[in-house]
DNA sequence: TGACATAGTGTATAAAAAACACGATATTGG
DNA sequence: CCAATATCGTGTTTTTTATACACTATGTCA
């Protein structure tokens, strides 16, 4: 009947939206119980710190980058989620403000982006973590801006369509989409056309506000 | 730069909806910095339970009653939240499955029931606590059955529409809502009235399944 | 038994969503 | 350089869904 004093902790899951799929942000751990695998970015709290700051500084240890949006999904806390000592860990999501490199600095081995859809399995909870995380974000397409968060600030809107056919499981209707992505003044023509591509170049959008709106979609 | 091992806790919002109104149970404290002051009944997590566990045998404490539907809401984590230790707590909401009156265990001193709309201030964050639960339960009647969660057992339809309508702040046409809720099969008539009325009675209905589905309503 | 209060019911109109196909414009390779 | 290829970009019709709207029914209470 004794209360547990808990390490705190965040993880964190870091997306963006590449070539119509969902990828995650994932580092190496060289810790001895997991030399190898793969885990989402984490970190324990500090006394002087709240989780949110703890996110953050852990964003940018990470990543190098300080700019993002950031989001609480949930707080896991099974006994035995670490197995070397108790430790209840706040789940953050983030969405890169820009679209640039990450340089992990040296508390990290290395991150790399992974596709969700074949990331292998991860060390403590965090397939968990990562489920709950993209089950949030497909929640959020319905309601919210969140598709724009995950595509880099210039996207076509077939880019944006893809977020939403790949999150929903579905394929849509261009002229339809179109359509009613254009008549919600979320996004505008930023007037230049993407290069590079093997066929007609799309117009480049970008999100009238880069934050998350709460704002039905479908 | 050191980790802090704060205390872990759950706080709960339990909710009912009565009179067209919500209604939240409440704690009066004992504890010295706030001798008097309501919140919402919390508990330390042990060290033998996860944070479920924990908010259910709170809720038990707390209303003697053991079954309700569990939500985790939102992990509050400021330093001084707490201002006698460093406590990050996990807010919870729940949902009695039966409409019985509440003992509460020896550990509280009193519990009861205030209209969420003329609450006092509550002790610690539990102001934002209850907010972030009201605006979840609002959020969440757009596209869940929560509305029937909060209704007991049995309600009329008469119920089930003020719930959206204090949740939405907007009158509703009685006609089209009964056509709407009544095309989901999500309600059954039970073949009785409600009695005791100062008019006609009206029919009782029941939630078909007693649990939250994700379907869009409005 | 009449006044009152809430229950319960259907149709017509308006708005939103869905279905549907082809010409335009760039790249690429022979 | 021109033909093949790939993606871009665009309107109208039909169907479905949502909204607006008013009166009769049935109980309670004085």
């Amino acid at each position: 009947m004794t209360p547990t004093k808990p390490y705190a902790a965040t993880d964190l899951g870091i997306f963006k939206f590449v070539d119509g799929k969902l990828m995650v942000y994932l580092m190496e751990l060289t810790i001895e119980a997991y030399v190898g695998r793969l885990a989402l970015p984490g970190t324990l709290v500090l006394e002087t710190e709240d989780l949110e700051s703890a996110v953050r500084r852990n964003y940018r240890e990470a990543t190098n980058r300080s700019n993002a949006y950031f989001e609480q999904v949930y707080t896991f806390s099974a006994i035995e989620r670490d197995p070397s000592r108790r430790v209840i860990s706040t789940a953050y999501m983030a969405f890169p403000d820009k679209d640039e490199t990450f340089t992990p600095s040296s508390k990290y081995s290395s991150g790399t982006w992974h596709y969700v859809n074949d990331a292998p399995p991860l060390a403590y909870d965090h397939d968990q973590m990562l489920k709950m995380c993209t089950e949030r974000i497909a929640a959020k397409l319905n309601y919210t801006t969140i598709a724009l968060l995950l595509l880099p600030p210039a996207f076509t809107l077939t880019d944006l369509q893809n977020v939403f056919e790949q999150g929903f499981g579905e394929t849509l209707d261009k002229r339809n989409f179109r359509k009613k992505v254009l008549s919600m003044d979320i996004v505008e023509p930023i007037g230049r056309q993407r290069q590079g591509e093997q066929a007609r170049p799309a117009m480049l959008y970008k999100a009238v506000r880069r934050e998350m709106e709460m704002i039905p979609l479908f």
